[in-house]
RNA sequence: GCCUCGAUGGCGGAAUAGGUAGACGCGCUGGAUUCAAAAUCCAGUUCUUUCGGGAGUGUGGGUUCGAUUCCCACUCGAGGUACCA
C-alpha cells in the first residue's frame, strides 16, 4: 500500500468542501479565534510559491486552535478593485469585472488545491457591489461626523451644529481646516444653507478640499509616486506637473496622537510600529509669530527648539509660501519671480533627490525678532516645503545643520548661542548636555529647563504658544480611475450630497472606454446614465440632469485602500444585507486574534485600517478600538534564478564548470530545466526557444551541463518563477504545506529551491510507512515502551511550544525526528500513531485525515482533541555531562542525575582523560552546574 | 543620511533563560539492492592536521569559569524612509 498523495488529497478536499468542515458558525460554547490572512489582490499571473507562505502558517495555526477547542474563523477573500485590471481592460477593452472574475477563479482553484481551512461561505469581494455597498456607507458616516477634540471622539455633526447654534464656533475644538473665520451664534442663524453647508465641510472627518497631485497631461490623468520615474511617467514617459484638484480627503490626522498611543497595546512587530510611528511623526515644539517689518504681516513658524529662538538670524519661507509675493521688495521681485517659478517646475521627486544643492533668494524684506527685536532677513529657499508646519522656519544657524549650509552658502550671520561650544566647522544640533548663551533669560539652562521657560515667556507674551505637530498629513481619497468604489454622491450647486443608506450600493456604471474623458475628467465622465434622480431615488440618464431634481453623480472613484480598511469586520457576517454586521456577530467575534501579512503594507493598509476602526469605535459600531491583537509579518520568498552562459558572439553555451577564461553572457534559463544538482536538461532548453534550437553545449566529462544561480526577486521576467500548483501535481500538497514551512523562520525572507521538497516528500512517505504492516494497514493495540512514550511526548511539547512561538520551521524536523526514531523503534502502536496524526494533521492535513480515518475514526481529524503533554514520560535518570577545559568540551561522561556537586568533581578529577587533558597543572577551578555541564578551568 | 532587520558548513537552516556549535533537510562521497534506472536502505560529510590534536558562528575589542547568545566599535547585505524646521 503506497502512499498515494492524488487520491487522499483530493478526497480529503472534497470532503471538507462537502461537509464544510471549517465553517465557523457566530455562536458557540468554545471560546472564539479569528485567524485572518492579508486578503490577495488577484492578478492574472496567478499564486506563485511566495504567495501561500502567510496562508500556510496561518492555516496551521487555526488547525492547531480548533485542536484545542476553540471556535475558529479562519475567512478569505479578495482585495479585487486595482489598477492592473484597469490597465487590461484599457488595453484590450475587457471590463475588467470580467477578469477580475476569472482571476478569482484561478486563485480560489489554486488555494484549494493547497488544503486550506478557510471558511469560504464568508467569502467578500470589495469590487462585489454588496460589499462595496458598505464601504460607501462607511463614508457617509465619515462625512455625517466631526472630531470632537473636547471630547476626544467622533461625533456626529448634529452636536456640532447645536454648538454653533448656540454659541458660534469660537469655543469649538475640533480638528478641522485651517483658518477658519469665528462667527457666533447670531452670524451663523444668517447663514443661508450654502453657508452652513460649506462651513461644515470644513469640519467633517471626510471632505472636499484642493489637493496637489501629480497631473500626467500626456496620459490624461494623476500618477501615483511610484509611477513617475525621474520626473516623467512611467508609462511612455510624458511631463508631470503639479496641479491642484478637488478631491476627497480623510482627516486621519484627528486620530494621529490616538494611532500613536494604541500601538502601546497591540502585539505587532517592532519595526511595523517603528514605521507608523515616523510616518505620524509627531514632534513637540512651539508656534511662533513673526511680525515683517513695514507690513500688516506676521509670518508663524513652527519650531522644535523655541529655546534656541536667540540664534535666529534669519528665516525661510517655502517658494509657495502665500506671503512671498506680498512681502517681496522691488529691487528683488525680478530675483524671487525667478526662483519661484524654477521652484514650480521642479517634481517633489526632484526636489528630493537634490539634497546637495542649496539655493534661495533674499525677498529684501525683514521680520523683526519677537524677543530682541532686531531685523532678520527673509529669504525663500525649497529646502522648506510648504506642505509641513506652515511652510516657514525660523532660522537658527548654529543649531541646524541646514539652516547653517544656508548661512555659510550665502554669508548670513551664525550667532553661537551655545555655551562653551564650537560652531566654526559645524551646527550643533544636540539637546542634552549643551547649555544656552546670549540669550538673555534663557542663559544657563539646559535643554528641558530652557524649553519650559520659553514656552512660558511665548505664551504669556503673546507671541505664540507650544504645541504638538504630526508629520502625518490627510489621506487624500479620490482617485480618477475606473475601477475602484464609485462615491456615494451627488452635487447640488456644487456642493456635495449622500445618497441615503437604502438606496445603496450605488453601482459602478459602464462606460465604452476605461480612459480618462477628452477634456480631463476620470473615467466615470464617460457614463452616460450617471445622474442621481433625488425623486426616484436612482441612477438615471445623464440628460435628465436639470439640477432641481436630477443632479450629477461624483466622478471619481475611491483609492485602493478603501476596501481592506474594514474587510475583516465584515467577514463576521459577510451576508447580512441590512447592517454592515450584525451587533451580535461583532459582539462575538470582537477582533482579529491572529492577523499574518506582509511588511509593506505597514504605513498604507495597516495605518488607514486603524484609523477607520477608531472611528468605528467611536460611532459605537464595534466594541474594540484596535481590531488585530496580535501581527505578524511573513517575510517574502525569493526566487533561485538558473544561468547559462554563452560564449559571446557564438551559438554556443558553455557549462558552467568550463568557462575558465572564456568571455560569455549570462542568460537566464527556467528554472524548471534544471534539476538539484544544477544540471539543464539540454533538451528542454533547446526547445523553449527557436534560437537555441541549433545551439551547441559543451559539457563537463560526464555530460552534465551545469547551470549557475543566484537568489533574486522571483518574477515572470527572470523565469524562476515556481507555481505551487506544479508543486501539487508532483509531491502534493502535504509536502508543499511542509516544505514551505522547512525553508526557515516565517518572518525572514528565503530562497526557494524545489530540489529541497524531496526531504519533505520522503519523510511523509517515512510517516506512513509507520501505520503499514506487510504491505497492509495495521497497527498494534500492544502498551508502548518508555522509549516510545518518551519520542511522542517530547514531539507533542516540542511543536506546541514551536506555534506559541510561530516557530513553524522547527516543527517539521521535530516531526522528522520523531518519525525516524519511531522507525528505528519498529513501533506500529496504536496509542503512539494515533496522537501522531494529530499533532501533524495542522501541517499535513490530508496525509492525517486518511491515517486517522484508517485507524478507525468516522469524523474528520480536525475536531480531534490535541494530545496533552506529560512530563513523567521525559524525566531523565542519567546525563552524559560533557566535560569541558577553559570552555572548550572535550570529552563526555554518563553520570546519574541524582550526584552531588562534589560527587560529580571526584568521579571527574579521577577521570584518566582529566588527567590527560592537564598534562600535571593543578586546575584553578572547577565549575558544575547539575544537569548541564562541567568546565575546569587551569 | 536616518530607522529597522540580518550575517553560522557547498546550500536552506538549528541551538526558545550565557552551558556539548552545525539538529533536521538538500547536495555531495562511498556501499547495498537492481540487467540498468527510479525508488529504498546503510555509512560518511565544518575546516585543518604530522591523526595526538588544533581552529572555528561577518571583523576588532570587552564582560564571564564559559559567548552564535550580553555590551562597545566597525564591515557587508536586505527592506523602509526621505531636506519634517
Amino acid at each position: 500500500m503506497e502512499y498515494n498523495f492524488r487520491e487522499i488529497e483530493a478526497k480529503w478536499q472534497q470532503y471538507w468542501a462537502e461537509n464544510q468542515t471549517f465553517k465557523a458558525e457566530n455562536k458557540s460554547d468554545k471560546p472564539k479565534f479569528f485567524v485572518l490572512d492579508m486578503f490577495p489582490y488577484p492578478s492574472g499571473a496567478g499564486l506563485h510559491v511566495g504567495h501561500p507562505l502567510g496562508y500556510i502558517a496561518s492555516d496551521i495555526y487555526a488547525r492547531y486552535k480548533r485542536h484545542k477547542g476553540f471556535n475558529v474563523m479562519h475567512p478569505q477573500g479578495y482585495d479585487s478593485f486595482g489598477l492592473p485590471a484597469e490597465q487590461y481592460a484599457i488595453q484590450t477593452g475587457q471590463h475588467p469585472a470580467v477578469t477580475t472574475a476569472a482571476n478569482v477563479k484561478t486563485y480560489r482553484k489554486q488555494l484549494d488545491k493547497i488544503g486550506f481551512s478557510f471558511d469560504w461561505s464568508r467569502e467578500v469581494r470589495t469590487s462585489d457591489p454588496n460589499y462595496y455597498k458598505w464601504t460607501q456607507w462607511i463614508f457617509i458616516q465619515l462625512f455625517n461626523s466631526w472630531y470632537n477634540k473636547t471630547s476626544d471622539k467622533a461625533e456626529d455633526v448634529s452636536t456640532l451644529v447645536s454648538i454653533f447654534e448656540a454659541e458660534g464656533n469660537e469655543t469649538v475644538k475640533a480638528a478641522c481646516d485651517d483658518e477658519i473665520e469665528v462667527f457666533s451664534a447670531e452670524d451663523w442663524k444668517n447663514y443661508s444653507e450654502e453657508e452652513k453647508q460649506n462651513i461644515l465641510l470644513k469640519y467633517r472627518l471626510t471632505f472636499l478640499s484642493e489637493t496637489e497631485v501629480n497631473w500626467c497631461p500626456g496620459l490624461g490623468t494623476v500618477l501615483a509616486n511610484d509611477e513617475i520615474v525621474n520626473g516623467v511617467s512611467e508609462r511612455g514617459g510624458h511631463a508631470v506637473v503639479r496641479k491642484k484638484m478637488m478631491q476627497w480627503s480623510m482627516r486621519i490626522t484627528a486620530y494621529a496622537q490616538r494611532l500613536l498611543d494604541g500601538l502601546g497595546k497591540i502585539d505587532w512587530p517592532q519595526p511595523l510600529k517603528d514605521s507608523q510611528t515616523y510616518w505620524i511623526g509627531r514632534s513637540e515644539g512651539a508656534m511662533v509669530s513673526f511680525n515683517v517689518d513695514g507690513f500688516d504681516a506676521k509670518i508663524d513658524v513652527f519650531t522644535t527648539r523655541p529655546d534656541t529662538v536667540y540664534g535666529v538670524s534669519f528665516m525661510t519661507l517655502a517658494p509657495e509660501h502665500e506671503l512671498v509675493s506680498k512681502i517681496t521688495t522691488a529691487e528683488q521681485k525680478e530675483a524671487v519671480e525667478t526662483y519661484v517659478k524654477a521652484t514650480s517646475k521642479r517634481s517633489e521627486l526632484e526636489r528630493m533627490a537634490d539634497v546637495k544643492t542649496i539655493s534661495g533668494v533674499f525677498t529684501g524684506a525683514y521680520a523683526l525678532h519677537p524677543f530682541t527685536g532686531e531685523k532678520v532677513q527673509i529669504w525663500i529657499g525649497d529646502y522648506v516645503l510648504a506642505s509641513y508646519g506652515t511652510g516657514a522656519v525660523m532660522a537658527v544657524p548654529c543649531g541646524d545643520e541646514r539652516d547653517y549650509a544656508f548661512a555659510n552658502h550665502f554669508g548670513l550671520d551664525i550667532p553661537n548661542i551655545f555655551e562653551g561650544i564650537d560652531i566654526s566647522e559645524e551646527a550643533c544640533s544636540v539637546k542634552e548636555g549643551v547649555k544656552i548663551a546670549n540669550s538673555d533669560f534663557l542663559n544657563g539652562l539646559t535643554y528641558k529647563k530652557a524649553m519650559k521657560t520659553i514656552i512660558y515667556e511665548i505664551e504669556k507674551r503673546g507671541i505664540g504658544y507650544g504645541k504638538i505637530n504630526y508629520r502625518l498629513r490627510d489621506a487624500v481619497f479620490s482617485r480618477q480611475r475606473y475601477w475602484g468604489e464609485p462615491f456615494p454622491v451627488y452635487y447640488k450647486n456644487g456642493l456635495p450630497q449622500m445618497i441615503d443608506k437604502e438606496y445603496l450600493p450605488i453601482v459602478l456604471p459602464e462606460v465604452e472606454k476605461y480612459l480618462p474623458t477628452e477634456d480631463g475628467k476620470p473615467p466615470l465622465g464617460n457614463a452616460t446614465v450617471w445622474a442621481w434622480d433625488v425623486v426616484k431615488n436612482e441612477v438615471v440618464s445623464n440628460d435628465e440632469i436639470n439640477n432641481e431634481t436630477i443632479f450629477p453623480l461624483e466622478l471619481n472613484t475611491m483609492p485602493g485602500w478603501a476596501g481592506s480598511s474594514q474587510y475583516f469586520n465584515r467577514y463576521m457576517d459577510p451576508q447580512n444585507n441590512e447592517d454592515i454586521f450584525s451587533e451580535e456577530a461583532v459582539n462575538y467575534w470582537q477582533d482579529v486574534d491572529l492577523y499574518i501579512g506582509g511588511s509593506e503594507h505597514a504605513t498604507g493598509h495597516l495605518l488607514y485600517s486603524r484609523f477607520w476602526q477608531k472611528f468605528m469605535f467611536d460611532k459605537g459600531i464595534v466594541p474594540v478600538d484596535e481590531y488585530a491583537k496580535k501581527l505578524i509579518n511573513q517575510g517574502m520568498i525569493t526566487g533561485t534564478s538558473a544561468f547559462v552562459y554563452r560564449i559571446e558572439g557564438e551559438n554556443k553555451f558553455v557549462s558552467k564548470g568550463l568557462i575558465g577564461d572564456l568571455k560569455v553572457q549570462p542568460i537566464h534559463a527556467d528554472v524548471s530545466f534544471v534539476n538539484g544538482s544544477d544540471e539543464l536538461d539540454i533538451d528542454a532548453f533547446k526547445n523553449w526557444r527557436a534560437e537555441y534550437n541549433d545551439a551547441e553545449f559543451i559539457t563537463e566529462e560526464d555530460g552534465t551541463f551545469k547551470v549557475g544561480r543566484e537568489v533574486e526577486k522571483m518574477s515572470k521576467s527572470k523565469y524562476n518563477v515556481v507555481n505551487p500548483d506544479q508543486i501539487c501535481e508532483e509531491y502534493g500538497a502535504d509536502s508543499l504545506r511542509l516544505f514551505e514551512m522547512f525553508l526557515g523562520p516565517l518572518e525572514q525572507s528565503k530562497p526557494w529551491k524545489t530540489s529541497g521538497i524531496s526531504g519533505v516528500y520522503s519523510f511523509l512517505k517515512k510517516l506512513w510507512k509507520l501505520y503499514i504492516v506487510n504491505g497492509e494497514f495495521s497497527v498494534t493495540d500492544e502498551a508502548p515502551t518508555k522509549d516510545e512514550l518518551k519520542t511522542l511526548h517530547k514531539t507533542i511539547k516540542k511543536v506546541e511550544d514551536d506555534i506559541a512561538n510561530f516557530s513553524f520551521n522547527t516543527s517539521v524536523s521535530t516531526f522528522m525526528i520523531a518519525v525516524n526514531e519511531l522507525t528505528a523503534l519498529k513501533c506500529n502502536k496504536r496509542t503512539i500513531l494515533e496522537p501522531l496524526a494529530v499533532i501533524i494533521e495542522p501541517y499535513a492535513p490530508h496525509i492525517a485525515e486518511e491515517l486517522w480515518n484508517k485507524l478507525g475514526n468516522t469524523t474528520s481529524v480536525s475536531c480531534a482533541d490535541f494530545p496533552i503533554f506529560e512530563p513523567e514520560h521525559l524525566v531523565e535518570s542519567e546525563k552524559e555531562y560533557p566535560v569541558s577545559f577553559n570552555g572548550k568540551m572535550r570529552f563526555k561522561i554518563l553520570l546519574p542525575l541524582d550526584l552531588s556537586k562534589q560527587e560529580i568533581e571526584d568521579i571527574v578529577m579521577a577521570h584518566e582523560k582529566t588527567a590527560a587533558q592537564l598534562q600535571g597543572r593543578t586546575p584553578k577551578k572547577v565549575i558544575i552546574v547539575p544537569g548541564k555541564i562541567i568546565n575546569i578551568v587551569g
